[in-house]
DNA sequence: GGGCGTGTTGTTTTT
DNA sequence: CAACACGCCC
């Protein structure tokens, strides 16, 4: 998170007769200062959106190394994304200079992959293990519910591994979940077998998956304190940033760290629970600074317990907890509308952003036709904003789930407004990328059967399920690996043409592990990838069967494979001592490791969740409809609907100095179209402090529909209005305000459905409101066909064919 | 073994 | 509207 508003001082020598940090708390208030400089055992920084908290976590980590209390590799920094760790790097950097290469600033994850290439051989791992993604583990997961037949107990691959990642979450394993499971239910008996066949697979092909990577590193801890007082000695200052999005397992891995050291040096009762009670607080104990603010837990369905912040001074007795609550982002009116749609969750402390910058511009709320309507608001929007001098980089378009981006893009395009996309369709996720991948895994960790399988018949080489079982079977036989059987083809029992197609696999791929991991056992040099990779993709053929292709997409997987290639280079480039591993290591844990750099000259796009923890001059909010958000799976999840909501508050927070909302009356969700309501948190927005451009009473057919040009035009928000939700925003009064279906923000229960109605210029129609008129001409299609009517009294109108109250005359 | 057509299905957020 | 599974045919 950047903060403006405290500008960093760089490189100025401290007056002589202050303490050594001084120039570190200039600009600060007092409650970050205090976050800067207390000094004990435990910190809760409550901090509220947009309150400096990365400020004040920096300068922390810098006062600890300019006042000598620490040195740089005594500290271990976690952030939640890679983004995140990149920034507060940069930023102790800019504070300290040198001095902060020595600290470790990273995910969850990728400290404990570090922690774990250590230790692997400990407990029966190598350190070139892989890592699962949740692709890689759900297609295995796949693989085992078919073998288990799990699907004629209701199992499906995507729910159970939902349930085995949760379980690990809560660091249960197969064995004491069946201990706590009814059992005498087959589909759980079922269940845990997979389960622990899972585990079983994903040991035997040297591989952890994502939950694993943090779940077996608190396993190591507890199995081996000697193991764990090597870490709890070097790392004597732990900092952690969004706290409240921790789950159980990497709280549990955070207090393993905070243990004084040699506190588990009698026999440790592993497998049972952990009694925190009855730990000593020794001074050994490295200090514990966390930072989150509970009010942006949207992590639950991650297993994010907000127990794990609303508990911390229970956790840590005696824990000093400092509030920052004065924002420095956002207006006043932006931060009025958070506060006041946060007060709705019941269950959570009273916390009031404020700030003293001023109420600034209203929100701007439009209501389109169609979602394409909404997004060409969105775009005129945005450049109009940009003829005013608002860069496109100062501009973020936020929706709830990926799929709604393609309206936009394709609106963006239309309208030459540049954008990027943040996170979203993943380049790592495509399959010539994966494909290339397990190329390079079936190298660099040949025990993975899973990525020897990928590519057995990529390209094609006629080896199919027969064949594969063949090996398998082979391999279980000779108790060898999959990758090792296939140096044996003779062997296996298949045909020569078979054979050969085997050997030239197993050729290629021999031939690629002496340039990337030469056996003489000296150190390949960085740029081995590249040469690697580029062998893999020549030789196995991959690349002259997609040149050969007609299919005009694979002209597109060329240059993604080419791009790979780029990636190769660039990371030979960042790391001259980079092993393939080390690769390997960072393209599944850095999901798109590009999007620090080129933003600039774009507009942003990514889901809320991506959002969290950025901020833009410019913010819009789209798509804010019932089902959608709160989205609809989350109303029978408990807690569900109240995390939404803290992720439409985690949206609004984002916004420096313009925020929009905006939704669409229809929505084209999974072929159909379908009538969209208003999101129940619109409501939720003080009335005033919105003003609509066309408001969903406009749109729903009763109260008008002018084009919003007419509407934005004379609209002034504050105009007096009879109640919370605001008569002003009506534009067009004609109706006494006491009919419910009047309320801007509520569509009636019933809506009206028109079917098919045929329409065509030059009918004649009554509208129950706007009386009769002629049909000008009708546009779009199906549900969303919009008649352009001019009436006798009111003039033209546009209107939605399938929901206005309308008739033929 | 692989290509093609038809039918079925689910349908959120991410390290 | 996907993506995917399945069955049919070459």
């Amino acid at each position: 998170m950047t903060d403006a508003s405290t500008p960093l001082i760089v490189g100025g020598p401290a007056p002589s007769d202050a303490r050594p940090d001084a120039d570190l708390l200039q600009g600060l208030n007092g409650p970050q200062r205090e976050a800067v400089t207390y000094r004990g055992q435990a910190l809760l920084i409550v901090a509220g959106a947009g309150s400096g908290k990365t400020s004040v976590l920096t300068r922390r980590i810098a006062s600890l190394l300019r006042t000598r209390e620490a040195y740089p590799s005594q500290i271990l920094a976690i952030t939640f994304t890679n983004k995140a760790a990149g920034e507060m790097r940069e930023r102790v950097h800019q504070l300290i200079g040198q001095k902060a290469d020595g600290m470790w600033i990273s995910t969850f994850h990728s400290a404990c992959v570090r922690i774990l290439r250590r230790e692997a051989e400990q407990f029966g791992f190598t350190k070139s293990f892989t890592i699962y993604d949740s692709g890689d583990s759900r297609a295995l997961i796949k693989r085992l519910v078919k073998e288990h037949e799990g699907d004629s107990f209701g199992l499906t691959p995507a729910g159970t591994q939902s349930r085995i990642s949760k379980l690990k979450n809560e660091l249960a394993d197969a064995e004491s979940y069946a201990r706590s499971a009814n059992m005498s239910d087959p589909a759980e008996r079922v269940f845990v077998e997979i389960f622990s066949s899972y585990q079983r697979e994903l040991q035997r092909a040297n591989a952890f998956d994502f939950d694993d990577l943090i779940a077996q590193t608190v396993y190591l801890f507890r199995a081996f304190p000697q193991v764990a007082d090597v870490y709890r000695r070097r790392f004597r200052h732990i900092l952690v940033d969004e706290y409240q999005d921790t789950n159980h397992a990497q709280y549990a891995l955070i207090h393993e760290l905070t243990r004084p050291v040699g506190s588990d040096a009698e026999p440790f009762s592993s497998g049972g629970m952990m009694i925190f009670e009855a730990e000593p607080t020794g001074d050994d104990a490295a200090s514990l600074t966390v930072v989150g603010d509970s009010d942006q837990s949207i992590y639950a369905f991650r297993g994010a317990d907000i127990r794990n912040i609303s508990e911390f001074e229970r956790d840590y007795p005696g824990a000093k907890v400092v509030l920052l609550e004065q924002n420095y982002r956002s207006t006043q009116n932006i931060l009025s509308a958070a506060n006041a749609v946060i007060a709705n969750n019941f269950d959570r402390k009273d916390k009031k952003l404020w700030t003293d910058v001023g109420a600034g511009d209203p929100i701007i709320g439009f209501t389109g036709y169609s979602q394409h309507d909404e997004a060409q608001f969105v775009a005129d929007e945005i450049e109009s904003l940009h003829k005013k001098g608002l860069p496109y980089s100062g501009v973020a378009v936020f929706y709830r789930t990926n799929s709604q981006s393609r309206a936009l893009e394709e609106i963006f395009i239309r309208s030459a407004v540049p954008y990027k996309i943040m996170g979203g369709t993943k380049f790592y996720e495509r399959a010539e990328i994966k494909d290339a991948l397990a190329y390079l895994i079936a190298v660099a960790n040949p025990a993975d059967g899973m990525a020897v399988r990928r590519i057995l018949n990529r390209p094609r080489r006629g080896i199919g399920d027969v064949t594969e079982t063949a090996i398998a079977r082979y391999a279980a036989e000779h108790d060898i690996t999959f990758r090792d059987a296939l140096a044996n083809s003779a062997q296996i029992g298949v045909g020569p043409k078979l054979q050969k197609a085997i050997d030239q696999l197993d050729a290629v791929l021999t031939e690629a592990t002496a340039i990337m991991l030469p056996a003489s056992g000296e150190l390949a040099p960085s740029t081995s990838v590249t040469e690697g990779l580029t062998l893999l993709l020549n030789k196995s053929g991959y690349f002259d069967a997609l040149r050969a292709s007609k299919d005009p997409q694979d002209e597109a997987r060329l240059e993604n494979l080419d791009e790979l290639v780029a990636v190769t280079r660039e990371f030979a480039r960042n790391n001259p001592e980079g092993t393939i591993i080390d690769f390997l290591t960072e393209v599944t844990l850095v999901a798109d490791a590009d999007d620090l750099d080129d933003a600039s000259g774009s507009v942003s796009l990514m889901t809320l969740h991506t959002a969290k923890g950025l901020e833009y001059d410019a913010v819009f909010l789209t798509g804010v409809e019932e089902d959608l958000l709160p989205h609809r799976i989350s109303a029978n999840e408990p807690g569900g609907p109240q995390e939404e909501r803290r992720l439409f508050y985690v949206g609004i927070t984002r916004a420096r100095k313009r925020l929009h909302v905006s939704l669409a009356m229809t929505r084209a969700q999974f072929g159909e179209v379908t009538v969209a309501m208003p999101s129940r948190f619109l409501q939720e927005i003080p009335a005033d402090l919105i003003d609509w451009r066309q408001s969903p009473g406009d749109v729903n057919g009763r109260g008008g529909s002018q084009s919003r040009a007419l509407n934005a035009r004379g609209r002034r928000p504050g105009q007096p209005g009879g109640n919370r939700y605001g008569d002003d925003l009506v534009p067009l009064p004609k109706r006494a305000p006491a009919d419910p279906s009047k309320f801007p923000n509520r569509i009636p229960a019933k809506v009206r459905d028109n079917g098919d109605m045929q329409l065509a210029a030059g009918d004649r129609i009554r509208h129950d409101d706007f009386g009769e008129g002629r049909v000008d001409a009708v546009t779009g299609e199906g549900a969303k066909r919009v008649a352009h009517v001019r009436f006798d009294t009111v003039g033209p109108k546009k209107l939605l064919v399938k929901i206005a109250p309308i008739s033929k005359v």
